[in-house]
DNA sequence: CTGAAAGCGCTTACAG
DNA sequence: CTGAAAGCGCTTACAG
């Protein structure tokens, strides 16, 4: 804390010479490095506390060429990130590792959407050590940001065919897992419902249904699959109609909870009970699945272990370059509640 | 981009020595300063692109004592930020405006419900030019945090004796026209519902509803103050107990949205009727209180005008450590949506 | 219009 | 255990 009155001084020489110490002894007790007499430590560091001294880290980042920050990238702008439960505790568990590795968090204002072929001024400028990316990204977005050579990892999202790290969860399998309930629950008729955004998760958890559709010999014809809707009202028109046709689906996978929870709203609101007269299976275990009525059934993402991953994928990119690209999918489980009964005969 | 094969280029040095001219023509390009030839700056410019050359922030930053950067600090902890809906408008026009200015922002995975007497350590190490304090700060952590001496706002809190720059929402007027607005409804019993948060916005709202309910001569024993409750179960109880006296209260007004959804929630599970029983109003406007069912009234806050003026004070302090400080209240505007009605006869 | 040179504040390999 | 010195990459005032 800086004392009244003094002037807050700015470099290590100037502690040095009031301590009566060379700078390399200064900067060697502020780092906890090599052999130091206790008594000229504390001496430094009493210097350094009254005169409220705070190192200059550019100096530091030049000579260690390195800034121990990463940059994070969210799609289409980071501020979306705020709107978004699922991530709340992504980030959470990333800045407690990455803070634990020593490396802080920089977010740009920047928004792909208004200006898709630029990259942040943060990468730009070469403020960041490394660039995470959270969550989906448009393919020709990724490879532009990798070809900028600089380190960088997918996650929450993934391109499969990319050398990019990437760690996600297994939708695929969750997917598959949903049919196989929904199927001894005498489910035939299951319609799963995803955005049309370019997003290789849900295309993952839109194979794993497709798959199991298969493998239990059920229609494709009845068991739709939605991918062209923009918004949850589009979703909903589609559903009704489907709803109200000769076959109508008796289940209705989401790809994610905030659509399942806005659909069981809306089904409601219609005059449909949930799961009387549907079943709904959400994706994510997001905090409005438990809020809902009925809690919905979903799948449980280890975010905390996604977040660890990746923080850990990042350090081990930067530090090691040349590594081998590393690419995890992490098992999830089924969360069974109150938004899934028995198909309707 | 970086061209396959060819190894990056880090150094403006060697750019400088690949084009055939000086480093300071090579900076003075890259920075659009002094008079460079047209072709000699396409050259130049050729090259930089080719080699996938990425300035060294460090250099620059040393050279030009600043790094371009802006800590963000929330209680008790930044990834706190991202279960809040209410800040998502802000963080957005927040990194709108800073990104214009040419500032990113930084986050730390610091949280001071572990540390509360440690810095962040992105101030301990220099990497900030600035700190913005969102939301609501313990007094002590303002005051510890202002004596490190470095440039600092409150953005959405303020502490009024404190040499600090801040920005918030006159919560004390808002309170006074939700008031005059029930009184006009003929409610004359109201009860306030706030969390037992430190929290100065909390306490203006607080202290603008007491000031209106003497200003209207209504019973401050039947206008009741809850002030000690830690969270929204603690709040319906008390709540409970209040409609269940003799002289129940016609009307709720709670500090945040965010309560006053849970609070209709909960009334409703129990059997009343909102606002046929009792009127709820809110404050912020969040996206939630439009989502509830009945919507609630509530206080719209300018976010997007919080933020610019935050981003502007941070950028005028950083620019003029010496300038006088500025506060700033700004201006509310009731809205009135379903959750309130006459009172009760 | 272009360049030579200083110097920002730090860490570190090395000498003693 | 301590210090002298080099050098990280950049911008800028100045000279020409």
């Amino acid at each position: 804390m800086l004392q009244n009155g003094s002037k807050r001084i700015t470099s290590i020489k100037e502690i040095a010479k009031l301590a009566g110490y060379s700078i390399a002894t200064v900067s060697n007790t502020l780092n906890d490095k090599g052999r130091i007499r206790p008594e000229v430590r504390q001496h430094i560091l009493d210097i350094c506390q009254k005169h409220g001294y705070i190192p200059n880290s550019a100096g530091r980042n030049l000579r260690r060429q390195k800034n121990e920050t990463i940059g994070l990238m969210f799609y289409p702008s980071s501020s979306a990130i705020f709107r978004n439960v699922y991530y709340a505790e992504i980030m959470e568990a990333l800045e407690f590792e990455l803070e634990r590795a020593g490396y802080d968090l920089l977010l740009s204002g920047h928004d792909s959407s208004i200006e898709p072929n630029v990259s942040p001024r943060f990468l730009r400028q070469g403020k960041v050590d490394g660039i995470i990316l959270l969550g989906r990204f448009p393919r020709k977005r990724v490879v532009d940001l990798n070809d900028y050579g600089i380190p960088l990892i997918q996650l929450d999202g993934f391109r499969e065919l990319l050398k990019v790290d990437y760690v996600t969860s297994d939708g695929y399998s969750a997917s598959e897992q949903i049919v196989d309930h929904l199927v001894k629950l005498k489910h035939r008729r299951i319609a799963f419902v995803a955005y049309n955004h370019e997003d290789t998760n849900a295309n993952q958890r839109e194979a794993g249904f497709l798959a199991a559709v298969g493998k239990h010999h059920l229609s494709f014809a009845e068991c739709k699959n939605i991918r062209d809707i923009g918004n949850t009202t589009e979703a909903y028109e589609m559903i009704k109609l489907m709803l109200e046709s000769e076959t109508p689906p008796t289940a209705i996978v989401a790809v994610n909870d905030t659509l399942a929870v806005e659909l069981v709203d809306l089904l409601q609101k219609d005059g449909y009970s949930v799961p009387q007269d549907v079943s709904v299976f959400g994706f994510n275990d997001d905090a409005d699945s438990k809020k809902s009525n009925p809690q919905i059934s979903t799948v449980r993402i280890d975010k905390i272990k996604l977040a660890q991953t990746g923080a850990k994928m990042i350090i081990d990119r930067i530090e090691s370059p040349d590594l081998p690209h590393q690419k995890a999918s992490l098992p999830t489980e089924l969360i069974h509640r109150d938004s899934v009964a028995i198909a309707k005969s």
